[in-house]
DNA sequence: AGCAGCACTGTAACCGGTCACAGGTCCTGT
DNA sequence: ACAGGACCTGTGACCGGTTACAGTGCTGCT
């Protein structure tokens, strides 16, 4: 009984087949798959029917390579390894863009690109037309990458401000500044005079804003702003216990830290109370992003609220807009304080 | 003075324009792009230089087409949404296999399918041979997406074995059970006798290895194997905690504490200072998976270190295994004990 | 009656690659 | 001298869609 080696791999159903058994031809059921044109109520029916009876579904490949438009996008993380698993902003703001991507019929290609090789082969990539758009999580201005990607006119949304390029990257992004200073403003509230801050990094734009909102809240209430007072992180856990250590060492009389990410308000805390300063009783400290992390803190941490959801619908928002030719534009969102143990009301 | 509207979108150079310019056919450029084939010396360099002075990069839409290959995999999530930032695991395993699909030149897709709805999209997307491969992440057996899966024969490797699914599915996992045995010998070895486990789901084929090992070390010990000290939980932070109070209620007297996972050990250790149990002076606790968490608690935490760069690597490489038509396999890696305050030797 | 125009459908060209096949050289062996 | 192979190249068919264009049949208007 020799059984002929019938390879089991059927053919998946072409728009071919799918006319053929529907008695039309295959322009037709082309038309009804995207259905701009003009069909009759009968053949749309007699195709939807042969559609469901061959369990046909459309090749993306094809249909890109008909239209020039590739149906993806770009997630790029260009951020060093150590930050990406410990900052639960980015698999917030991943988890967002991929709904969002979603939602819209967009599939979500995510890129990494730590190494300068990594990076040379991504902007290859991204420069050749294989996806219709990218999302930029918090670039930093120097990066070469971006002026690649704007010289290839690559349609770019990226997530903060991207100092130096506002005129030609799109971008979302918390209204860092405002936030920054609501944090501080409520510290003052709560009678706090020397305050302190942790930075996040200077070259990005999260990192300016947030500290220009620590200033203009102190100078707003007639505070005089030290340079003693203001030490800079990396937004890391390890950066916000050092940084903690210098603040303490050049000024040990301070009443409130703001810390501009929560993960450095994190890796503050413990500083703070080997050092035999309770918290909130000698220092109140804030931190910025309320990232899973800031409730389950002990003391749980007061934060500002950065509303990363808001920001991955607009961004993919946004990038739609640019890849259907709209010019460059940048969005900022509100940011809220939540007040919780580590600076009670 | 009409001028005449020319779109500044210059088109990309094809493999036609650079057979022009270098004076050979289009056959040749592609033979020379993929190299399998016999080509004068002299071609390869006249063709390599049009390239380059075209600037010419191949369209991946055009190449998946004509070989049916799509050059990229999918990485699906099925987890609800709050595990998927609480826990680092996660994030390391993406960045691992983000690496490894670049290494070979693949392109990763995430999907993640959280609701019914997205499961569907997420099924049908898959099944139509969008994706030459799908990476899954720990899977739960019931699960209605495996069985499509499986059904429309896409090749799948997933990480931890898919309990029912064993003869279909290639999986890669860390060797669970020696690891939850070597785990509870080490609490064994400190004295400790009335040692208590919080599980991971036993839908999953972590949560069940785990606690076999804790059950072969008991009995490999002569030690009883308790009900009242095995409490379930889901991994999750919150889990913990409500199963370290559910372990004080049953046994007061325990005197170790093995957690399936860092994240349930971390919701564990606040819940057992709280009730007064020194850590690790009264109870001893272990948790599981050497996260980014474990090293940072207060003491720090002994945990099994999980491979997840090992496991990465090789899920990528079985994959591309079984998309050559390897038969499906399962392969465990090795895991190893790391010993830190909550349970000093 | 003739013709415009609407509603609909089919043919064929095209997107940009891969690859089977059919040559064409040139060298070697008999 | 010529068959046959190794090496190299070009032509053309195809992958599976989209879409421009050319109809066809019917209605309604002059």
């Amino acid at each position: 009984m020799s059984q002929s080696i019938v390879p089991n791999v059927r053919k998946r159903p072409t728009i071919r087949d799918v006319a053929r058994e529907a008695g039309v031809s295959y322009a037709t059921v082309s038309r009804v798959l995207n259905g701009r044109e003009w069909v009759s109520p009968e053949a749309v029916r007699v195709v939807r029917e042969a559609i469901a009876r061959t369990g046909y579904t459309a090749n993306p490949h094809a249909r890109s390579l008909a239209t020039g438009k590739s149906g993806s996008i770009a997630f790029l993380l260009t951020e060093p390894q150590h930050l990406l698993f410990e900052d639960p902003n980015f698999s917030v703001l991943l988890r967002g863009v991929a709904q969002a991507l979603s939602d819209r019929e967009l599939t979500l290609i995510l890129m990494i690109a730590s190494t300068p090789e990594e990076r040379n082969r991504t902007t290859a990539y991204l420069s050749g037309g294989h996806v219709d758009g990218v999302l930029l999580v918090s670039p930093h201005s120097g990066d070469p990458l971006l002026s690649h990607l704007v010289q290839a006119e690559v349609p770019i949304v990226a997530c903060g401000r991207v100092l130096g390029y506002e005129q030609q990257i799109s971008s979302v992004m918390a209204d860092d500044r405002s936030g920054g200073r609501s944090a501080v403003e409520h510290l003052i509230a709560m009678g706090c005079t020397k305050i302190a801050t942790i930075t996040g990094p200077q070259d990005t734009a999260g990192g300016v804003d947030r500290l220009q909102g620590y200033t203009d809240a102190l100078l707003a209430h007639g505070i005089p702003v030290e340079p003693a007072r203001i030490v800079h992180g990396d937004w890391g856990r390890a950066s916000g216990a050092t940084a903690a250590r210098q603040l303490l060492d050049q000024d040990p009389e301070l009443d409130a830290v703001f810390a501009a990410s929560d993960a450095m308000a994190a890796g503050a805390l413990p500083v703070l109370r080997e050092a035999g300063r309770s918290v909130p009783g000698d220092v109140r400290v804030v931190g910025f992003d309320d990232s899973g992390l800031a409730a389950t803190l002990d003391p749980s941490l007061t934060t500002v609220r950065h509303p990363l959801d808001r920001i991955s619908e607009e961004m993919v928002r946004l990038l739609t807009d640019v890849i259907n030719g709209r010019t460059p534009l940048s969005i900022t969102v509100p940011t809220t304080l939540v007040i919780r143990d580590s600076s009670p009301a």
